[in-house]
DNA sequence: AATTAGCGCAACCGCCATTGC
DNA sequence: GGCAATGGCGGTTGCGCTAAT
């Protein structure tokens, strides 16, 4: 027997939504909270699938959400998520405060995506990142057990969001770029992050990807991203990967992996992420493992 | 003015992961 | 551990608007 519908389909309301239909929806929801998803129409008194009202809720009637004039930082910083992360428009949106997946979905493919697709001055995407290695191994096997991809001369993919533990970016990073600034050592990108390292179960751990994950911004973050002197995409190029069982890959990307389960970290923007004092195995500088999406 | 093409966006669909029993 | 329910995600569709012909 296979999986019965969400709900059934007879009687029911579809395509767009009356304002009528959202006043009730967000009263409802207003009153008893998002969730239960699949009662919330019988109670409400909609004639709706559970599931469209939580897409209309989400992308549409939530609070906070922002519509339309998507910004040049914003469209700079969807780029460049979309570069590290590909599709996965859920993850980029949250990293885009008020905006939803859909709307990110719907504005790279009608806006970006062309620019891209047209070659489109001042608009490239990095050789074999993210989106175009998604592609090529998007039935592969090992994407269903969310395994980690490579792609030979590209960056690391992982197919799948995944849950990772937390990331603190601690009052020492200004602390810390205060003092680079006094000693005027030209190094702005020095940042000081602890990182929580996840459960050992949690084999496929992956720093950009935590960061990303658990980065909270604040109204000055696109400005100060934007800022940072980052490096090149080309970067990545030549580096080697230990992996957890340290077997060296042959790929030739970057990966920090912890060996075991463990506290806390410490490492540096534009330094070695290797450190003596935590069980971490020797990889390449942090800059060139993964941020050269920014 | 009528028709057509292109575009943007909301909504739907199917799949997969997680959760609860 | 197995199964069903639920939630979440990415891909796709289709409608409505607008510009071009």
């Amino acid at each position: 027997m296979g999986r019965s519908p969400c709900c059934s389909k007879e009687g029911l309301n579809k395509g767009a939504w009356t304002a009528m239909e959202d006043k009730i929806l967000t009263e409802y929801i207003n009153i008893h909270g998002e969730g239960k998803w699949r009662h919330l129409p019988k109670r409400a008194g909609l004639k709706r699938c559970g599931k469209s009202c939580r897409l209309r809720w989400l992308n549409y009637l939530r609070p906070g959400i922002k519509r339309g004039n998507i910004t040049n930082d914003e469209e700079e910083l969807i780029i460049r998520l979309h570069n590290l992360l590909g599709n996965r428009w859920s993850l980029i949106a949250g990293r885009l405060p008020g905006r939803t997946d859909n709307e990110i979905k719907n504005y790279w493919n009608t806006n970006i995506g062309r620019k891209l697709q047209n070659g489109t001055p001042g608009y490239s995407i990095t050789e074999g990142g993210a989106r175009s290695t998604l592609n090529t191994v998007q039935d592969d096997q090992n994407v269903k057990n969310q395994e980690w991809h490579y792609d030979k001369g590209s960056c690391l993919v992982q197919t799948k969001a995944t849950r990772w533990s937390k990331v603190t970016v601690s009052d020492e990073i200004s602390q810390h770029n205060d003092e680079d600034n006094k000693s005027n050592v030209g190094d702005h990108n020095k940042m000081k992050a602890f990182l929580v390292s996840p459960p050992s179960s949690e084999s496929n751990y992956d720093p950009v990807l935590n960061f990303m994950e658990n980065l909270e911004m604040d109204g000055n973050f696109f400005s100060e991203l934007l800022k940072m002197d980052l490096p090149e995409s080309s970067s990545c190029q030549g580096n080697k990967i230990v992996e957890d069982n340290d077997n060296p890959s042959s790929v030739d990307k970057g990966y920090l992996s912890p060996k075991s389960s463990c506290e806390t970290t410490h490492f540096h923007w534009g330094d070695s992420l290797y450190d003596p004092n935590f069980d971490f195995l020797p990889v390449t500088t942090f800059t060139e493992t993964g941020f050269d999406w920014l």
